[in-house]
RNA sequence: GGAGAAGUGGCCGAGUGGUCGAAGGCGGUUGACUCGAAAUCAACUGAGGGGUUCUGCUCCUCCGUGAGUUCAAAUCUCACCUUCUCCGCCA
């Protein structure tokens, strides 16, 4: 969501910036915003003048009534009864108005940053920064989940049964190897200084409509029966939700948080859930990180978060690679995003296991989380949100990475202290 | 689930129809005093928006949300939302 004073004073960067995104169909949008925000300032301006004669009148009614001249109350009163009509039908034009420019508003992407590749769709995402060689072992790497089901890891077909396609049991090994990776995610986030944070896992309706759009809300959220409650599809819901519509001191910032949650997804209209495996699942869990900065520092910050998670797989000796979103797949609210991909040595490629965005102000103007400043005056936050691991996606990448010839899984050093000790996990 | 109470500025808290955008306090900023932002004293200190001869002046809106009564609503009426307390139940 865009300053509306922007399509004031410089449009013409608006419509450009409609263009890198090949949305030239919004352009007439842009011109109907400038004219409905002036009808709408127009309207504003005559209301308020009428506002003001009638709060005057009102005071002079007081005065008068007070010191017992009810001729000249009755002539007042008479006075402010005769524009009531007019000002009614003007602050219905008001409201009219003001709506319709907001609901424009909303249909117009955040300016993308000058570093954003061009291009129409995920097919042009550019590829940004190579981390570790891909491994090419020379035997053969099966899919997942029959990696899995070497170490009695993995049940789908309970899951399916109590639950559904797209939900899983995860059991010994694996299951705690899933828990391994989120704890070893959460103290590699904290020794990196953020702060770790549990939040609750259904958020208020309202909150869901300021951090998504309708459709993606229709999408992705799972509504609780009964209740005006929804279950987060990210961590970043409850993170964000937590500042709608406060003032954050400026010594407060950066605010720098590292999250745990499961995660709940309905996936309509994605592409579907997948038959066999957890690369798409409507549950899963995840360690995230958010930061709420002042607009200067969010650049900076968002190379600072995504190196974050190149730093942990690499530490878990998975390759990984920085794909570049392109203006045209890039999300209306998104400034820049940046996927992290981790190396599959099945498919030989690479395959998203996290997504950095930096949403500038846009997502803070929404939800009205801003920062204090006395000279300057009140101003939005910038805030960013990255994936540090979603372990049921990221055991694709860890398995088929750390598979043995001999069928076993090798157990990096630093996820060690988080499995017992094991240097390794070994078919039992 | 049952009963009751309450929602006011960054925080606490007064305010039951007109000069109330809102007393007082805390916090904050600035100045005085001082070796010293320890204490004391003084001034200033909510948000959003419009207009403008623009770093000033001026106007409008906002006291949980929405509707209503009235010339006039923080204050009265109705509905809704939320929070808190007690009892019950439970990890």
């Amino acid at each position: 969501m865009l300053d509306i004073k922007l399509f004031r004073t410089d449009p013409e960067l608006i419509r450009k910036n409609l263009s890198k995104k090949f949305q030239e169909h919004k352009l007439p949008l842009v011109d109907a915003i400038i004219e409905l925000d002036r009808q709408s300032r127009e309207a504003r301006t005559r209301a308020d003048a009428l506002r003001n004669r009638r709060n005057s009148l009102s005071r002079e009614i007081g005065a008068a009534v007070a010191q017992g001249r009810n001729e000249d109350a009755e002539r007042d009163k008479a006075q402010v009864m005769g524009m009531a009509k007019e000002l009614a039908d003007l602050e219905t034009l008001e409201e009219t108005l003001a709506a319709q420019v907001r609901e424009k508003l909303m249909l117009i992407p955040n300016i993308i940053d000058p570093s954003v590749p061009i291009g129409r769709d995920d097919r042009e995402n550019v590829e940004a920064e190579r981390f570790g060689e891909p491994k090419a072992p020379a035997f053969e790497v099966p899919y997942h989940i029959d990696i899995m089901e070497t170490f009695n890891g993995i049940d789908l077909d309970s899951a399916r049964k109590t639950s559904g396609n797209g939900f899983y049991y995860l059991c010994g090994d694996v299951a705690r190897l899933h828990s391994a990776v989120l704890s070893y995610a959460r103290d590699f986030m904290i020794a990196r200084g953020f702060t770790y944070c549990v939040p609750p896992f259904m958020i208020r309706g309202n909150v869901v409509s300021g951090v998504m759009s309708f459709t993606e809300m229709e999408n992705m959220m799972y509504k609780i029966e009964g209740e005006d409650l929804y279950l987060i599809g990210t961590s970043e819901h409850s993170m964000i939700g937590k500042f709608i519509d406060t003032i954050l001191e400026e010594e407060t910032l950066p605010q720098a948080w590292t999250s745990y949650s499961p995660c709940f997804r309905r996936e309509v209209g994605a592409h579907g859930i997948e038959e066999r495996g957890v690369y798409r699942i409507h549950q899963f869990e995840k360690q995230e990180m958010i930061v709420v900065c002042k607009p200067e520092e969010s650049p900076e910050w968002f190379v600072r978060l995504y190196r974050n998670t190149v730093d942990f797989f690499r530490s878990l000796d998975i390759p990984v690679r920085t794909l570049e979103c392109c203006s045209g797949d890039l999300a209306d609210l998104k400034v820049k995003s940046i996927d992290v991909e981790a190396w599959s040595p099945r498919q030989r490629k690479y395959f998203e296991v996290g997504s950095c965005s930096n949403l500038g102000e846009a997502q803070a103007r929404r939800l009205g989380i801003r920062v204090r400043n006395k000279e300057k005056g009140n101003y939005f936050a910038h805030t960013l949100n990255n994936t540090v691991t979603a372990p049921p996606r990221m055991l694709i990448a860890f398995l088929e990475n750390n598979l043995q010839e001999d069928g076993s899984i090798a157990i990096p050093a630093p996820l060690r202290p988080y499995m017992g000790g094991q240097e390794s996990v070994t078919k039992g």
